[in-house]
DNA sequence: TCGATATATGCGTTTTAACATATGTGCCGT
DNA sequence: ACGGCACATATGTTAAAACGCATATATCGA
C-alpha cells in the first residue's frame, strides 16, 4: 500500500466537489452519501465517483450501515495530511457556507451508529 | 484579480513539477529557471510552462535580472497558503532530497541582486 | 552587429480527467 | 418474493492537461 504522496493529495483536492466533500467530511466526522448530495447538490453518481477516487487514494474510508454508506477520513492520516486539510478549511471556509447551510438544514438524516464497545 | 482560491492552489500543487518548483521556491526564496531545469533535470520549456501556470495563478511572480529571470512567492499570500506550502514541505521532505542536492551541488549559480535600499 | 545564452511560447499530439446517462448491486419493508 | 431506496459502476463522449519539438524574444559579450 503506497503512501499517500503530497502530489497525489493535492490532485485528490484541486477538484472543486472532492474538495469539499473531504472538507465536509473533515469537519463533520462522518458523513452518508446522501447527505453529501444534498449538501452540494450535485448528481449522485457523480459524488460516489468522486469518493471513489478519494477511497481509491487512501484519504476515505467507507463503513456500511444499512441502506448507507459513511465515509470517513482514513484513521492514522499523516499530520501533514490533516494540517493541510486544516488550512483548507481556513481558506474555504467562506466557500464553503452554503454547503453547510444545508447540510444543517437537511431532515430525515441517517442515524449515527452510537458508540459502544 | 480573482484571489487564489483554495481548489486553483491544490491543482496547481497536484502536478509533480509544480509542486517540486513551489517548494523549491519556498524553501530558497528565490531561483532561476536554470537552476530549477538543474535541481528537477527537466527540458527547459517543461520548466518554463509550469512556472507560467504558477504566475498565472498568482503563486509566484518574476523578476528578470539580466539574461535570467528570477523567481520568488507571490508576496503577501494568504497565511493558509504559506502554511500549505509548509505542510508539503514536510510531506515531502523525503522525495526533495535529489533536488536540493543537485541544487547544492550546482556550479556557476547566478548570483542574486545584492539587497540595497 | 553577430553569436551565444537564458527564457518563453506556438503547435500538434497524446494522455488524462470529468461528465451525463443508464444500469447493476445490496439492503430494507411488506 | 417484490418493490423501493441508497449507492456503485459501466460506457460513450467531450474537454482539459501534459508533452515534445520547434521557434521566438531578450540580454549579454565580443
Amino acid at each position: 500500500m503506497p503512501a499517500l504522496s503530497p502530489a497525489q493529495l493535492f490532485k485528490c483536492l484541486g477538484d472543486e466537489t472532492r474538495l469539499a466533500l473531504s472538507l465536509l467530511i473533515h469537519t463533520e466526522g462522518e458523513l452518508c452519501v446522501c447527505e453529501m448530495t444534498h449538501a452540494l447538490q450535485q448528481p449522485q453518481p457523480k459524488i460516489s465517483r468522486h469518493l471513489a477516487q478519494l477511497r481509491a487514494c487512501d484519504l476515505l474510508q467507507d463503513r456500511r450501515q444499512g441502506q448507507w454508506v459513511h465515509y470517513r477520513l482514513m484513521p492514522d492520516l499523516p499530520n501533514w495530511v490533516l494540517a493541510t486539510l486544516d488550512e483548507a478549511t481556513a481558506g474555504a471556509s467562506s466557500l464553503m457556507g452554503e454547503a453547510r447551510d444545508r447540510l444543517a438544514a437537511m431532515g430525515n438524516r441517517p442515524a449515527r451508529q452510537t458508540e459502544h464497545c
